[in-house]
DNA sequence: ATGTAACAGTTGCAAATGCAACAATCAAGA
DNA sequence: TCTTGATTGTTGCATTTGCAACTGTTACAT
């Protein structure tokens, strides 16, 4: 009875998500014909790559399937590039090319536009200790089914 | 060059809705039959009711087809029930049966539970503070589509 | 009152997603 | 070596979603 359903994490959380990344891609998505996952990709390439699709769905929380369809539509487009040289031949690392690392800096400049938007509005201090809260909640997640 | 992803708010909150949405999911979803989208309209009816679909969809963020799709499948269930009574023949609210408030209670019991295990790992006035101004914002973004 | 616009809810359909199953590869012990 | 189990990436298929278009209703200006 007395539970506020404003204060449930996954709900808030899921709107505050929903807000910001309909948000976001109203501004990239006109420029570029990304989709969301396509750029989640693309980010985690661009700023950890080389990458495997594995460490890329560990660090994002990214369905590994999605992730396998991202990668085959950013290779087409040409953005993305596959590294065979590996001596393990399951997997192959990920990375970005020319155009692709263009494009990446285009939407890094957007993307820090975009957060400075809400740092004026939140408090630099606040979005931090945030963000850092965030990232602790990452370690608690342990059984990730099939990802 | 100096943009970090891991500071960019809809990568962030995408992140940890995912993680916390999947891990609630994993609890309730065993016991009910619940998708997503039908808890957070069962909350929402349950919380606010009576409420309308279109005010769901303000509070919530959802799209209003997800919630039109939503209900019919709860009210299948006998959770929910529409009021035809207003005088306003667009539109109609939405309510909870006896059995939708069992579930209810239910399911909230799970959320505060869910909650109260990262109640120390995050601090609910960061994220208060973020929706709130999230929120504001909102109001002055006049393009939402579909919504 | 009458026409026009806005609104609430629904539906059609293409696209995206989730999950399980799969093939290929590797690891590690009997 | 051989076998069992894990790992990586991909596909098949059913479900869900997003967006536009639609119906029915109301508001509102002229």
């Amino acid at each position: 009875m007395s539970f506020d359903m404003e204060t449930f994490l996954p709900y808030r959380l899921y709107q505050a998500a929903e807000m910001t990344g309909r948000a976001f891609e109203r501004e990239y998505g006109a420029r570029y014909g990304l989709r969301r996952t396509e750029w989640r990709v693309l980010f985690n390439v661009g700023q950890y790559g080389p990458i495997s699709a594995v460490e890329i769905s560990r660090r994002a929380s990214l369905e590994k399937t999605k992730i396998s369809r991202a990668v085959h539509r950013l290779q087409e487009r040409g953005w993305l590039k596959r590294l065979y040289s590996k001596g393990n031949r399951r997997t192959h690392d990920l990375e970005l090319t020319g155009d692709g690392r263009r494009i990446f800096q285009e939407l890094t400049l957007m993307a820090s536009e975009f957060n400075a938007r809400f740092e004026d509005k939140i408090g630099q201090n606040e979005l931090d200790k945030l963000i850092t809260q965030l990232n602790d909640l990452q370690l608690l997640d342990h059984s990730t089914p099939a990802m």
